[in-house]
DNA sequence: AATCAAGGCCAG
DNA sequence: CTGGCCTTGATT
């Protein structure tokens, strides 16, 4: 899908964390705009604020179905996988922790904002997709 | 009304 | 299973 062939161009900055990912604060006062954000987790660069972290598609959709499903993932390793943007779909266990990691709020995938029951969703979804089948 | 945030579904 | 976008609802 995205896979973009992202190449890193040498830079390899000699003491570069890989750990370490440099967030920007949305505190736009006549700066940067944009929202371009970085993904906490992988790095992406389309990321936006989710469950109290900057996290990209990819990681909120893994995100809610990993807390939904509860799904059991081993790493054969430790935990200390490399979590890049190339090799966060390797190691699910190592994702998820990286998630975590980040400051993802498992508590956050409901009660956004009050518990007041809302959200239905009836989701009509009338013709939107599915063109001429 | 506009924006933010989360949920869900679909396409690959 | 991954990733993107749309839908929904509340909040400002």
């Amino acid at each position: 899908m995205m896979r973009g062939e992202l190449k890193i161009s040498g830079a390899t900055s000699s003491s570069g964390p890989a750990t370490s990912y440099v967030i920007r604060e949305k505190s736009n006062s006549g700066g940067s705009q944009n929202g371009d954000s970085v993904c906490a987790v992988c790095g992406d660069g389309i990321a936006k604020l989710h469950y109290g972290v900057l996290a990209c598609y990819g990681c909120k959709g893994f995100f809610r179905r990993t807390l939904t499903g509860k799904y059991r993932y081993a790493c054969r390793f430790g935990n200390n996988c490399i979590v890049d943007k190339f090799h966060r779909n390797s190691c699910r266990y190592c994702r998820f922790q990286r998630c975590i990691q980040a400051g993802m709020d498992p508590k956050a995938v409901r009660p956004d904002r009050d518990q007041t029951g809302k959200q239905k969703v009836p989701r009509i979804k009338k013709s939107k997709l599915m063109r001429n089948y």
